[in-house]
DNA sequence: CCGGGTTAGACCAGACCCGTTCAAATCCGA
DNA sequence: TCGGATTTGAACGGGTCTGGTCTAACCCGG
């Protein structure tokens, strides 16, 4: 049996099983522990495995908490079409507007009409990607760390990129809101960002779905009073009403 | 027995039976190990197999087990995937790097082992997408508009990041060298990004293949001399010693 | 029919790779 | 903290690979 093979074995064993152990391993295919060893850190080099004391577990396995990039987008679409289809009435003609990573404001970037020249700032990767190719459309991205789970540039140079921008209109996204605990999301260094975000926008328009309202995450980075146009799908009446009052215009989509 | 039969016999034997041996083989259609050998780097190169010690495996049987390697094998050809693991060696260990937008690079970025620690400085959208998932690496991108025909980072804001960057080991691609012609891109905006990046790397290392020899482009960002190391594939002896005459060290893949 | 040029495959030796063996260092649960 | 299990590193042996040289077959024009 050759290294390739085995090592296919032991990767199909560890997504099948959860987790694999050395000594099974040698005995079941016939090598010394030893060599499966080597077989692992290979595949740790792959990036494949996870390495355990006496065994392994396979990375897919080790999912932390914020929900992934992929399933995030599935969830709600259908609200964040119709909310990102509002959103559309906001772009400016032949202007600049900003767009936060998140999935609403990137299911807007799809919508983007084509034949219009625009200048389009984001922080997020996918949304540069998926916008660098269109031919009437100026990207730029804003650089800095590239958050694993969100795609989206955080810290020190994305801080000070987005200092020096300023657009027509800025369309964010959040994690949480309401009309008492203001904007909130989970991490500390993406609140950072998104605090400056709130400043690069001659008007600031918040993409959010009903499921983010009353949301309280760990880091607060502004207050509805920073928003200008709050644009969202269906919420109760008296909701609707303490939000505008908390500053910005609401729309439903 | 022609060696295109005898390279057929292999491939389907090998299809039908999931792997092959150089031995049984060779013994099998009356034909030395060598030869046996031969035949199998030829089915290598055409994409058909894998190789392994003592014999083959069809490539079918090992999809899953990189995600990656479908993707590369089939867009990025044979000198640039020697080239990218030369420059494997040069990686520092627990430091940074950056990686200029480009094919080269872009192989560099797939063969970057999972297992250690790595922050990557990159201008290329692409780069920074397929490194920002991977648990131990840090991923910084560089900002600034992106052009639609690289997906790479130019202007302002690029040239700014990248002047308050500064790295281990910087990688860099061309589109032409020549000792006497110096560095050469068709595009000013990548040019002016491409001259920064020549100083972002407390070594430099020019990633290229021997197509890009010779090749002289409109502007004109650097020169031979700029760089630390030249990796490149097969080219000439009189050639190499021009090229080193011009300044870096040139390791040929 | 001949003889130089080309090519495929054989032969060979040294380098290399892989898996094993063994011992020392390290880790972990009791 | 202790003792057994695990890991790591070095050394070894056998098989495999690589590059070079050599031979035989083939191709062609003379």
């Amino acid at each position: 049996m050759y290294a390739a093979e085995r090592q296919r074995e032991i990767l199909a064993q560890a997504r099948a099983l959860g987790r694999v152990e050395v000594n099974a391993l040698a005995t079941d295919l016939g090598v010394t522990p030893e060599t499966i060893r080597r077989d692992l850190s290979a595949l740790v080099r792959a990036g494949a495995l996870q390495r355990a004391h006496g065994g392994a577990i396979p990375v897919e396995r080790l999912v932390g908490f914020e929900p992934e990039i992929r399933s995030r987008t599935a969830v709600l679409s259908d609200e964040k079409q119709r909310i990102a289809h509002a959103a559309l009435a906001e772009i400016p003609e032949n202007g600049t507007i900003f767009l936060e990573s998140g999935s609403t404001p990137a299911a807007l970037a799809e919508l983007l009409p084509a034949d219009q020249p625009l200048t389009v700032v984001t922080t997020s990767l996918t949304i540069a990607l998926a916008l660098a190719t269109r031919p009437r459309l100026t990207v730029l991205i804003i650089g800095g760390r590239v958050r694993g789970r969100t795609l989206a540039a955080v810290d020190d140079w994305a801080l000070r990129d987005l200092a020096s921008a300023q657009v027509d209109v800025a369309f964010l996204g959040t994690n949480g809101f309401s009309a008492a605990g203001g904007l909130t999301t989970p991490d500390v260094a993406e609140a950072a960002v998104k605090r400056a975000a709130l400043g690069v926008g001659r008007r600031t328009v918040l993409l959010a779905d009903h499921s983010k309202l009353g949301v309280s995450c760990l880091c607060r980075y502004g207050s509805l009073s920073d928003v200008d146009l709050l644009i969202t799908d269906e919420i109760a009446e008296d909701e609707a009403a303490e939000l505008t009052g908390a500053g910005p215009q609401v729309r439903q989509a």
